[in-house]
DNA sequence: GTGGTCTAGACCACG
DNA sequence: GTGGTCTAGACCACG
């Protein structure tokens, strides 16, 4: 899982390796159950201060996507079947006001509802096709 | 126009008051042409200082749906024909972004990318008609 | 950059601050990424109040010129390639709208197209040439 | 000379007169030596107050266009061979410096010499062609 | 340390 | 009356 940090974004360095991270679960990349690489390691290859390894993964944990198992480190949650379930309806339910809120302030700029889902739509399907292939390989191969 | 703060949220109050007057243009309940209170008044009402609503009135501004005029107050723009829709554009341009990412955490969580965009139909069914019954009602009832 | 603010001007401090900054963008004494000095040193070394500072980089950041990270200070955008070049085409467009009021005002005064345009070159040319040997000769020389 | 003033523009409503009072001097739509509407039939006819245009005339006559002839009003000045003729000249001076600022700022965004002079070219075209026919007419007529 | 936000109070141009 | 600008001082998140 290559994390790529842009000193020049200007997005918090936290929330990219949040993203990425995110991006890697999405394409499977990362796996339910596998380990991430530990704060320190992280921090280390990645230049940045220990202490914002630290709040990406806090953040990943409180959104369910990891947990952390104290001493072992973090893992990828396996988040269809889960205690932490209650979790992802969270990020459902934020996910839908987000949703909401686009769509009002689109409206408000003249913009019509098929023409917002059809934006929505062409986003999905860059978000759901992109290193699909690459997932489909990595869980089909000897690895 | 009735603006609600929430002086707990973690949102800033200058964005709540952003949130709002968007949706009120969204729905119609604010007009191009129409005055918006004064600055003062509505920091007034809404017990917040009066650089805090000016902010949002700025920032309101330079996405291109306030005018502000320094005699009598702001006006709500008309952004449809507007010579410069490159505010338009911008913010489409952010939106096409925040959807992306919206659907990237989706993914990671397990959704498929048919559910992520009957929530997005879902939730612009819900921006676009909220109200517009009201506002059509208004103009073809009696009352 | 030594930027030089006139108390008595009929400009705005933070619009002072903006030109000048702008100007030294221009000229490539300040290039892409490089850091401009943090709001708090650079209000107490022009002896004005922080906010003042602060409004100037906001401006220049909604311009496109600026990128602000909010843990390390603003740093010279690179505008050229950027994703949000919407802002350049504003800003191109405020420009020629500008133009023309400059010409207008030019022939009610009786001066004549030729004229106007030899003008807009001359200064150009001075836009164009300042510092431009200043900084190719840095590279160049063996100083 | 129809003067149209946009309650819903941002420009100050003295500034709308002004910038349409040199159009029309520019246009020859208001000849050197011709009488301008008083003041007080001028803002009656545009609904705005006496003060504003007031200092309309007071700006323009400052800038030497307009000459004020104390009880008999305001009239268009001879700016060619004129005793205001210093204050022409301070326009121009004026104009340099705000073309010289519009080109460091073309500059900053990374445009080049040409496209600045071209587009000044032909913003300057469009100002001076725009009612030549109609002066044209209006000086060889019989009115 | 950095910028972001909020409050508080002042003076200004415009109308 | 209106918003625009400036100063002053505070607390916050980020690093």
């Amino acid at each position: 899982m290559p994390i790529v940090i842009d000193q020049m974004s200007e997005d918090p360095i936290y929330q990219q390796i949040r993203t990425q991270v995110i991006g890697a679960i999405a394409t499977g990349e990362l796996s339910p159950g596998e380990p991430l690489p530990s704060v320190r390691s992280l921090a280390r290859d990645l230049g940045v201060n220990l202490h914002t390894v630290n709040k990406a993964y806090a953040v990943l944990r409180d959104e369910g996507y990891l947990i952390m198992r104290g001493r072992s480190g973090a893992f990828v949650a396996d988040i269809r079947d889960s205690p932490v379930h209650h979790l992802t309806a969270e990020q459902d339910w934020l996910m839908g006001k987000e949703l909401r809120r686009l769509a009002v302030a689109f409206r408000a700029r003249g913009g019509s509802e098929s023409a917002f889902v059809e934006e929505a739509a062409r986003q999905a399907r860059a978000a759901f096709q992109r290193e699909k292939t690459l997932v489909k390989g990595a869980g089909t191969d000897e690895r």
